[in-house]
DNA sequence: CGATACTGGACTAAGATAGTCCCATATGCA
DNA sequence: TGCATATGGGACTATCTTAGTCCAGTATCG
């Protein structure tokens, strides 16, 4: 359920090997060889990022990739909009909330809600959260019947 | 982002539609009328309803299929389930923690925690909120450094 | 018996995904 | 200037998944 595709994991990969490698920029093949990726795949997905402007690139001899920012200010949410663009949680969400079964589509939007929630959430998560999971990310209250969202602070 | 398939999406439409007629049967004719998806798309997605457990069904003339159980007792993760099988927000973390190119995933399943907490939270939203989806599912926490997940009632 | 309706599974077309490769361009350095 | 190093842009292909259709079998009702 909720798949996302190998690369963008792999791609989180990357832009954790960044993020530990953050005093000087990193090759397509220095990346590949930390993160043990295929060098073309790494070399695609890089230039995916630089376009997404998570990471930025110097062409030539010495160059190569360093994050955009800091990990603290990427989030997962931006790293999905990146690499998989900004798809919904169902196609008919994906345009606009009336699909050509409307009549017959007593859900409503829901799924959009519940995309929006998940969203929400995702854009809460860093990539330093990615690079150190130290803990279990808990289940949370996507009802609305109970707690209300608090934005969280940088880093932790 | 995290897509779930179309079929879930009409699966979703079928269960709702079958929430909304719970006091007799419906034959896939007339969840096909009632939700406007085609006939022969809306029988498989029956036949794998069934074999989930998440409808009944009786064969024969006057046959046809009733929710396996009250809608607030038929959670979205449960559909997922069903339609879409236990797959992962990653493919690595489908099996088990330790990919092929774990030296180098310095990731350390963060999505697949990810994965749980959404899961969690897909847990408690039930057929019963789909069919009457009132109010935006809020943003929530999913960093683990604010409030905690309670359980939430039935109905609502 | 015959109409209705589910069961199981095969099958195809279309689309998405993963991965590879090539050529152009930019930079650093001898 | 010449060359090695690197990214930029994009084409291309094999494979898998998805969506949708169809058919032969079986069960039930009247």
């Amino acid at each position: 359920m909720l798949r996302i595709s190998k690369l963008t994991d792999y791609g989180t990969m990357i832009l954790v090997h960044l993020a530990m490698h953050a005093e000087h920029r990193c090759s397509a093949s220095d990346v590949a060889a930390g993160t043990r990726v295929g060098l073309p795949t790494v070399q695609k997905l890089l230039k995916l990022l630089a376009r997404g402007e998570l990471v930025t690139s110097a062409r030539g001899a010495d160059g190569g990739y360093i994050l955009a920012r800091a990990p603290a200010r990427i989030s997962a949410a931006d790293i999905l909009d990146v690499l998989e663009g900004p798809v919904s949680i169902t196609e008919c969400s994906a345009t606009d909330s009336r699909c050509e079964l409307e009549d017959g589509c007593q859900v409503g939007g829901a799924w959009q809600k519940i995309n929006r929630g998940i969203r929400g959430a995702l854009a809460d998560i860093t990539l330093a959260d990615l690079a150190h999971p130290p803990r279990e990310f808990p289940l949370v209250d996507l009802t609305g019947r109970n707690g209300r969202h608090r934005h969280r602070l940088p880093t932790g």
